[in-house]
DNA sequence: TTGGCAAGCAAGTAACCACTTGCTTTACCT
DNA sequence: AGGTAAAGCAAGTGGTTACTTGCTTGCCAA
């Protein structure tokens, strides 16, 4: 295998366990299975290949995206944030780092909240063609209810494994027990069907 | 001053800045004022004065509570939100910092976590209570909506300043954007004036 | 005046870090 | 067989880290 690819995999691995100090070129050289001096002849620096990881998984993690023209609302937000929710869950401890680490490298992070940006750009325009067509209420603002659903959605992902007492109920019935709440915030009746 | 809190207080800053691994010794006795022999006459090591700082904080920051007694539905949870709100982005780096390390110092966030979790507690027992004296709709959990609400105030004010064109209103707007949706979404009536 | 305690200060230790250098080995292509 | 490029390996460099040691200074009370 390439071990380009091997480099970025275990940079990736590494960083959302100890963060990006305590991902050590040692420690990525070893986990990567290639010899220290190796990473330094494929980049420059550590902070190059920082950069250059984070940035392999952006181009890999691309959502799914809500139809454009929307035929049962209820349906098509729940799967979505379904999907969703669960690539919050599988990211959690690389996105937690990441946060952790925004005022010490921005430019790190910046395409990841970039990432986030779209995707809530996507669901928020979704709402707004919801409300264009009479679909669901008028009566709120598209980027706050974005920001409602993609906030909880987010806590609850990041938040679950640390403090279970707050969440008692499963990664599966959690979307159930939160769409039902969102729905009726917005206008949408939650049991149409297509 | 008493040397002993100014070193507490230096270290809360820094690591709020620079997290623990970037807090050293060195920078937080710098900080406070101090020698760095100093800090180490005060605490055995660098993990006692870290646990120790962040516990002081936990005893400081006790958020306001909601009434026992529901009287006006709307505006208390309207004031309690925007209370939690504050106090969420005013530590804002600290909670970063204090969850992007959670894989590497569980005792150390576990006292912020445990906050967390008594004030999600809190709130869903006051739902509850809205839900028994017929004050609020009864179709939904009580702890999921005590996550949607506290999950959104939770993003927004940690992702406000790393992602603005997520959040293209102000922080004094956000709540009242977001209320109305979760009134909505839980069946109180926004407009309720005691 | 004297004793004790808290803090300052200079220096040092052992470990670890990112990164470099010089050289050898392996593998593939013609 | 021979040439080339990539990877391994041992060793080292300069810097930083948490933490220690030995000694001096200042202050307050008996």
């Amino acid at each position: 295998m390439d071990v380009r690819e091997a480099l970025l995999k275990a940079t990736i691995k590494l960083f959302g366990e100890v963060g990006s100090r305590g991902a050590t070129t040692r420690l990525i050289a070893q986990e990567a299975g290639v010899n220290e001096v190796t990473l330094f002849r494929h980049f420059r620096s550590k902070d190059e290949l920082l950069e250059a990881a984070l940035q392999s998984l952006v181009d890999i993690v691309s959502a799914k995206g809500l139809p454009h023209n929307p035929v049962n609302p209820a349906a098509e937000l729940t799967e979505w944030a379904s999907d969703h929710h669960q690539q919050l869950h599988k990211y959690r401890t690389l996105i937690r780092k990441t946060m952790g680490e925004f005022e010490e490298h921005p430019e790190m992070c910046g395409c990841s909240m970039k990432a986030s940006t779209r995707i809530a750009a996507d669901l928020a325009d979704y709402l707004k063609t919801l409300q264009l067509r009479g679909l669901a209420s008028s009566t709120w603002d598209t980027h706050a209810a974005a920001s409602v659903l993609m906030g909880t959605l987010f806590s609850d992902a990041l938040g679950r494994d640390a403090m279970p007492d707050r969440f008692p109920y499963s990664m599966r019935e959690a979307v159930d027990l939160y769409m039902p709440l969102f729905l009726t915030a917005i206008g949408v009746s939650p049991n149409s069907k297509s």
